[in-house]
DNA sequence: CAGCACTTTCCTGTTT
DNA sequence: GAAACAGGAAAGTGCT
């Protein structure tokens, strides 16, 4: 996978007005970029779509000197997600400076995350969601800026819940149960629809 | 060990 | 009928 674009002109508020020229490296090829991504980096995912920080962006043209033009998506504004991501729940766990590297800081410093070392489910999924690998395959955004979201997969990020806690016998009924719990504080707020639910006021570093 | 935050487990009932 | 949603209640886990 490549990395597609210029960080000083991804970094903060690419989108809904201009389109941003993004320069290949190492050239396009004729017949565009197809299949899974291989790493956790962003890049063109095929010939309509690029990954930048997670989000996806249509890709409306790409020209002879090497420059694709994109166009976010309507609902979606570029927020502070981080750039580097772990690949697998066992790998998050593995990483040492997980909190320093895959989650964007706020996450950690805010007042009611920081009683112990411990990842929180809320977090936990949120770092899906900024994880190509998963998302949007099995977790993905609904509403990129109002922070809501649906879970395709369940019962394999339930799974992906319990490894991570050691948990075998982590089920989506389980794990609904505790994000349902977040509704009191407002971590979450609830969605009525299926598998949609929405980041509250309580939660950051979306 | 105690107390606390955060689930996890179980359960009954309801909704899609 | 299966899968989700809703919460109450109690037990478990990891930390300070």
């Amino acid at each position: 996978m490549l990395n597609m674009y210029h960080p000083e002109s991804a970094d903060s508020t690419v989108c809904t007005e201009e389109p941003i020229d993004f320069l290949n490296d190492d050239g396009v090829s004729e017949d565009g970029y197809h299949g899974e991504p291989s790493s956790t980096t962003d890049g063109i995912v095929n010939e309509n779509v690029i990954y930048l920080h997670g989000l996806p962006y249509d890709i409306l043209s790409k020209d002879e000197s090497k420059h694709l033009h994109i166009y976010a998506k309507s609902e979606i504004e570029l927020g502070p997600i981080p750039k580097v991501v772990p690949l697998y729940a066992n790998e998050i766990k593995a990483t040492e400076d997980f909190q320093k590297t895959a989650m964007h800081k706020p996450i950690f410093s805010s007042k009611q995350n920081r009683q112990n070392g411990n990842i929180r489910l809320w977090q936990f999924l949120l770092c899906l969601l900024t994880n190509l690998k998963f998302n949007p395959s099995h977790i993905k955004w609904t509403n990129r800026s109002s922070g809501e979201f649906k879970i395709l997969r369940s019962k394999d990020i339930a799974h992906m819940w319990g490894e991570m806690k050691n948990n075998n016998r982590m089920t989506y009924e389980k794990m609904s149960r505790a994000m349902r719990n977040y509704y009191k504080d407002k971590i979450l707020t609830p969605v009525p629809q299926r598998l949609v639910y929405k980041f509250g006021p309580m939660s950051d570093g979306w």
